[in-house]
DNA sequence: CCATATAATTAAGCAGACTTAAATATTAAA
DNA sequence: TTTAATATTTAAGTCTGCTTAATTATATGG
């Protein structure tokens, strides 16, 4: 198996496992706190920056500038969000977290990473710094690859 | 920082990084086909394992068996798996994917895992072997977790 | 054998997230 | 200024995946 074969499976590997994990936690979270997929991709859109455009936001899900406006209706009366009209285009409004909207959004983190508690258990500090290093290096080098807007989900 | 709180913020960061990417593909790919949550789990979980009881897999998705047999039925009905009598008991059904249930999840891995190509391209030889070799480490230290069923998505 | 329990399916209906189309407000261009 | 374009919202309806309840078939225990 070349470098590169066992680079890939391996990876392969533990997205699944990784993938797997996450989502139980996640998607547990999700339907406990009634929220839908629109909803958490755009609290984590706008988790990592503020956002002007209803029907913008509407394309970064996929779905149509209404759907978006009944989905942003709902996180406003929820709290979440703060939409204000923008100043320099009076039609269009900016989007963005309220404090409970952070609150929900570091929540929903916790819940998808809570198993990673238990693994850090099963690692030595060696281990963990081992792996800190080796996991920096590959963030560093993804973040070299065309970047899309992240906080999608 | 601890060696502990290091390794707990970098894999935040690149479990963050990781799923956006990955969902990103991985959702394309499932509207595309045309396939539920509840489906993509099931071939998923197929993958894996075969499976005794409708029922028995409606619980694991978390929807009813009235729900689980519905879906099973336009699995069937798309080729994507075989759903035959159990010969110890009538009354339940063994399920299994059909090669081409097979194929389905094989693309949608490779939709979920396609940008790490790109990724790998960026990396050299002795960095993939390094970075395989930790991956490698993570892996066998999450299988000694308690493992509920894998391939839930 | 009969009564009860269990598994899967079918039927009917509900809820949520989406769609398109129309209405309103604002901006930009002729 | 008038006309056209753009952004958001509202209204009405659709579609999908779910639910509960009823039905059918099989298994099990008295």
């Amino acid at each position: 198996m070349s470098p590169q074969d066992l680079f890939y499976s391996m990876f392969h590997e533990w997205m699944e496992i990784s993938m797997h994990r996450s989502m139980r936690g996640y998607m547990h979270y999700a339907r406990e706190k009634g929220l839908s997929r629109s909803m958490i991709g755009t609290l984590f859109h706008l988790s990592h920056r503020d956002h002007a455009g209803v029907t913008h936001l509407g394309e970064h899900l996929g779905v149509s500038s209404a759907a978006a406006s009944q989905m942003l209706e709902h996180l406003v009366e929820e709290g979440l969000i703060q939409r204000t009209e923008d100043p320099e285009d009076r039609r269009m409004k900016k989007l963005s977290l309220t404090e409970k909207g952070y609150q929900v959004v570091k929540e929903s983190v916790s819940a998808r990473l809570g198993w990673l508690d238990e693994l850090s258990a099963n690692l030595s500090e060696e281990e963990k710094n081992q792996i800190s290093k080796v996991i920096n290096l590959i963030i560093e080098k993804s973040r070299e690859l065309d970047l899309p807007d992240k906080g999608e989900c």
